[in-house]
DNA sequence: TAATAGTGTTAAGAATAATAAGCAAACGAG
DNA sequence: CTCGTTTGCTTATTATTCTTAACACTATTA
């Protein structure tokens, strides 16, 4: 049933012994029993994310810091597909390659629309250059005075100053992969 | 039981949602029933990480970044304690402040050393200035020829190109706060 | 030696989560 | 409307985790 390659207990025994605690000491803060401990250690109890809360306030850390295994993310190159963090909310998803953009150049989202979903009447504008493919479904594109509704396999360039609007007037779901440079979005 | 601020319900049904799922749907993917998302989405139970790993997988997106709540980390300012990103291994505990530090002037790190810790034979040289205090315990600090030990209250400022080196001679854990700029540690 | 306190582990119940199945409401098609 | 389908939610049973209490081992002390 376990197979990541995230070792938890492996993980959390590095941690408590990094912090100098025993077993029972870490248990006692956490307000769990030791066996506990111990069992999640081994990898012989999956433990419920309540629990690891709680285990994990008593090293203390972060239940996010905890799972982020860029121990050193220096200079993170691959990035898994379900490692995208996304940034999104309503109906559309962005999910974004890598968190802090602050130093790229480039700026990779993998879009997806819900059937209906628009960006809304106010018009977008920033400064950067922005540039994609339709992978799926279909998407109505407003750059300025110009309209067109593209399909799968379709692209798209333009600046971003000029004012644009995406919106799926599909009944299916709709996906893009575009790309943004610099990353003002 | 529960009582951090993040709503693990409401953040499964948001992403559920934005990628246009069906509880019956992810559960179907994720090979659960569909009363666990049901029952995880009303908080009325709290799933083990096992189960968890699961159902994000068929979402999809990673545990890691699920529980990171900086879902627009541009430019984060606060920090929780807990929150601190551990970078360190054997018996020195580093917490940084901040994952991603190629885009900062400033690196600043809690440090614990447990009794006998030590940086090593072969001394430390990086190209940038490092100062901080001892905030309980004792510190055998070495900078070139000098050394001294430095205790609770004590604090230190040298450049880091010249080779240094860390250890922690008394039987109780060391704990100190460091800063580091350019962050080349 | 014996006693004491520390470590991690393990085996019983008690508590909790997961499954399978069924419920009611909303929706579209015929 | 009626049918079929989908939605999310709830209940009884099964499976898992958590607690309590013990065990074995080490190290320190009397």
């Amino acid at each position: 049933m376990e197979d990541d390659d995230f070792d938890l207990g492996l993980r959390l025994r590095a941690l408590r012994q990094l912090n100098g605690l025993s077993q029972r000491e870490l248990a006692k803060r956490a307000g769990v029993s030791n066996a506990v401990i111990s069992l999640i250690e081994q990898n012989k109890s999956s433990p419920s994310v309540g629990v690891l809360k709680k285990v994990l306030a008593g090293i203390p850390i972060s239940v996010s810091a905890f799972f982020s295994e860029d121990l050193t993310p220096r200079q993170k190159v691959f990035y898994r597909a379900e490692d995208l963090t996304e940034i999104g909310s309503g109906n559309i998803s962005y999910r974004q390659v890598g968190r802090d953009l602050s130093d790229r150049a480039l700026q990779i989202l993998h879009e997806k629309l819900q059937p209906g979903a628009d960006t809304g009447e106010t018009l977008l504008r920033h400064e950067s250059e922005e540039s994609g493919i339709i992978v799926s479904g279909e998407i109505e594109l407003t750059v300025g005075d110009q309209r067109k509704i593209l399909k799968a396999g379709d692209a798209f360039y333009f600046d971003s100053r000029i004012p644009h609007r995406w919106r799926n007037p599909g009944a299916k779901e709709a996906v893009i992969i575009s790309a943004c440079t610099p990353p003002t979005f």
